[in-house]
DNA sequence: TTGATGTATAGCTGGTGAGCTATGAATTGG
DNA sequence: CCAATTCATAGCTCACCAGCTATACATCAA
């Protein structure tokens, strides 16, 4: 349902936690004190942040010693494409079916 | 940069305002009486789902005589899914280079 | 002109959430 | 065993925003 993309679009719709997020696409697996480090927010935030982006399914962590890794996880991005391509379908179902009534003034 | 996205994904992120957009994409051009009918929410909060919405160019408006119509603007999405693609082709990157990575170790 | 209708705006309130500091919990190094 | 490091949690404050009602504004009908 719509409650699905709720929280993919509420969990991406801040700056900063999509940033997070943009890092860990581009740049692959980083530490807390990685992203901490470029963040410009303090580390309860950017731990914060990830908890969140991991509630999404948004990334993956990957506890290491006294060390969280957390990486992307690209798949959950699926939902996001898929209600903007089937909101443009009703776009190009207006174009068929005018299309088609063109087609049939022309009989 | 991501200060464009960051207006649409704000915007969507409103379940009340998302679904206004989605009847639009659905059914086509509304007054702002008929798509309170079935909003669940005041004729006020409506119109102020659709301000923001035509800030976002996500929708367009169409006056005529003392009823206002709108229609969605399906191109604004557009941003939206490139973002998502752009993510999620870092992740094909990444394969590639595995893929490159193997075949050195293979010779 | 007058009253009714459709929409937008103003002003208020409550809830949510992003940021902070302080601290707890777990792990590593000496 | 002790100190340092790394992350998560707790508790707080502040700003923002979705929702409401009331009202202004514009248009149509009679």
């Amino acid at each position: 349902m719509t409650a699905a993309h709720d929280e993919i679009f509420r969990t991406l719709a801040d700056p900063t936690r999509r940033a997070i997020f943009e890092r860990l696409c581009r740049e692959g697996e980083k530490t807390v004190g990685a992203l901490t480090a470029r963040a410009g927010v303090s580390q309860p935030v950017v731990s914060k942040h990830l908890a969140a982006l991991k509630r999404a399914g948004l990334v993956r962590d990957r506890p290491e010693g006294r060390q969280t890794h957390y990486s992307a996880e690209f798949a959950a991005l699926a939902p996001l494409v898929d209600w903007a391509n089937e909101m443009t379908s009703f776009w190009e179902k207006k174009f068929d079916a005018l299309e088609d009534l063109l087609k049939r003034m022309d009989q």
